[in-house]
RNA sequence: GCCCCUGUAGCACAAUGGAUCGUGCAGGGCUCUUCUAAGGCCUUGAUGUAGGUUCGAUUCCUACCGGGGGCACCA
């Protein structure tokens, strides 16, 4: 139980069912660790000021606290608060006591690795698809992010307590690899380029590689476009897991998984089945403007060819039928257009969806917009990115914006900033702690007495290792990152402050002991965060 | 034209309908005899415009003015 449950159940016991009590964190402490607006909610429903109500709930908070408060000191424990005030307009905050705070240091203790770690029992099986970019050429930023950000939301549900399946969806069939084997033939001069070919230099390159290839299959590009597609497919992989660290637990092909398997012809089946489809103008559509889309959206082409789309309907077919209790779909801002007609299948298949679709990234130059274009070759590669900044201040750099924002994005700038990256704030924070264990040689004991810890600065960094906890299961809940990189600056902000003002070594022995427990439960703190958010976690800088 | 996202300081980003709108970088000033100064402390500076709902609006609603994206028998 979190510290918040804990006042929440407080609270909650004392005003009627059904009343909403939310907590939240002041940035200044003179009002409180923790404040709530309940008294507000409560005076709308029955017609009486907020103040009243608060000052109320206030004088209650304390009182029920207090005649449990003599048994739980003969057994060591004291009562959560230390002060509880009403302020106008109606606000309610709440000081915790020290033993209340010290007391959470001991449950980072015991519990190490798993602090804020959910254990359910009836897990969730979830599947989080994210980049799933055309092996058709290099990742682009916007790849880039939609990986961390995929990555980093599966271990947040992992924390959860939910089981987690990380999938790439490779579009390694179709139209566009056809369209890629043409392009590389036509890169090399020997049949006229068009329009919608891929141009980038990448595409000449793989060309001249492999030109006896090329030369031998001219007459058959689809064979060469799943050649090429089966190369870049595993620069990808590289640059993903061993550049950036970006985890996936099977990358699924949409020609071997999904059409050999069946899936695509299943999923028409259940389409037609269903009463879902009409044919008009000599192609099957799907009746997706029942679930909202502006149109209906053909599956079979006149021609009698699947569409991507019915492709991508058999393989949310695939993952329902894999048992899957739900499906995170992350796409990128061009594929917009799509949301709605794959959550019109979604629904139709029974399969709890929701698709995130992160926003554009702008490339921008010394103040002016570079137009990105996959096809015309013209972008910073998400590779580039990596090794000019590192992968830790690019993973950071991404997450800590909502994946609705728009970012304006520079890499001579980023180049520039990647020594300032707040990342590197937050991994010294934990290299500074690990030194002072080191240094100071106090061993940590879980007995230690933590009486010793008073000062306002000890105090300020327990609470924010204790709000760790609380801000996985929020982020679980929403489903964003970029509130945990806030807190893990916060944290580190308190941890550096500490390591300012307090000491360790040095320092009398109950203190030293008690200060010892402080910074190892930090330090399990942040290894804990660090995981969630792929970063990784240096001993020395 | 229709749909979605978005407009906060010089820059890049935060803010479950809550209190004096936060953080980093950049700018100005202080700070290493002490567990790593990649640190700490102080400081300058912002809600596109006009209405509305509310005890309370950056947040919700309407209009306007900007920015990005999407509107294929491509994905």
């Amino acid at each position: 139980m979190t510290l918040r449950e804990k006042i929440t159940a407080k609270i909650e016991g004392l005003i009627p069912k059904g009343t909403d009590v939310s907590l939240s964190v002041p940035e200044n402490d003179t009002q409180g660790h923790y404040s709530t607006n309940v008294a507000f909610k409560l005076a709308k429903q029955k017609g009486v000021s907020p103040m009243e109500e608060a000052e109320k709930l206030a004088s209650k908070l304390l009182e029920s606290a207090s005649p449990k408060t003599v048994a739980k000191r003969l057994f060591g424990q004291a009562e959560l608060f230390e002060r509880v005030e009403a302020v106008t307009p109606g606000f309610l905050n709440m000081w915790l006591s020290q033993n209340a705070l010290a007391s959470e240091l001991q449950i980072i203790l015991k519990e190490k690795k798993n602090y804020g770690i959910v254990k359910s029992k009836k897990k969730k099986k979830i599947q989080v698809e994210y980049i799933s970019a055309n092996p058709t050429g290099p990742l682009t930023l916007a790849n880039g992010r939609g990986g961390f950000f995929g990555d980093a939301l599966s271990n947040i549900l992992e924390a959860a307590g939910n089981a987690v399946e990380r999938e790439y969806y490779v579009n390694d069939t179709g139209n566009q690899i056809l369209t890629f084997g043409k392009s590389i033939i036509a890169s090399l001069g020997i049949i006229p380029t068009e329009e919608e070919f891929y141009k980038g230099e990448y595409v000449r390159e793989w060309a001249k590689k492999n030109k006896s290839f090329v030369l031998k299959h001219k007459n058959n590009p689809m064979e060469i476009g799943k050649r090429a597609a089966k190369d870049f497919l595993r620069g990808t992989r590289n640059t993903i897991e061993k550049g950036a660290h970006i985890k996936f637990d099977r990358y699924t092909s949409e020609d071997r998984n999904i059409h050999k398997k069946g899936y695509v012809k299943k999923a028409l089946a259940v389409f037609k089945k269903g009463g879902r489809v009409y044919e008009q103008d000599g192609a099957v559509w799907l009746r997706t403007k029942d679930f909202g889309d502006d149109k209906d959206r053909v599956l079979v082409k006149q021609g009698g060819e699947p569409t991507y789309f019915l492709a991508d309907a058999g393989h949310y077919l695939e993952t329902k039928e894999r048992k899957f209790d739900a499906k995170i779909n992350i796409l990128g801002p061009d594929h917009y257009g799509y949301v709605a007609r794959i959550q019109a299948v979604a629904k139709i298949f029974g399969l709890d969806s929701r698709v995130i679709v992160t926003q554009t990234i702008r490339l921008v130059s010394d103040g002016k917009e570079t137009k990105m274009s996959k096809r015309k070759g013209k972008f910073i590669t998400f590779e580039e990115l990596i090794s000019e900044v590192g992968r830790d201040a690019a993973r950071f750099f991404f997450l800590m914006t909502t994946p609705e924002s728009h970012m304006d994005f520079d890499l001579k700038l980023a180049k520039e900033r990647s020594q300032k990256n707040p990342v590197f704030y937050i991994q010294y924070a934990l290299v500074r702690a690990l030194s002072i264990l080191k240094k100071s040689k106090i061993k940590t004991s879980a007995k230690a007495s933590l009486d010793a810890l008073q000062t306002d600065v000890d105090t300020k960094l327990i609470r924010e290792l204790a709000r760790f906890p609380e801000v996985i299961a929020d982020s679980a809940k929403d489903y964003k990152i970029h509130p945990i990189t806030k807190y893990a600056s916060e944290l580190a902000k308190a941890f550096h402050n500490f390591y300012e003002k307090e000491r360790v070594a040095g320092e009398a022995k109950n203190i030293a002991q008690a200060r010892a427990v402080l910074v190892s439960a930090s330090i399990i703190v942040f290894q804990n965060l660090f995981k969630i958010l792929g970063i990784s976690a240096p001993k020395k800088m």
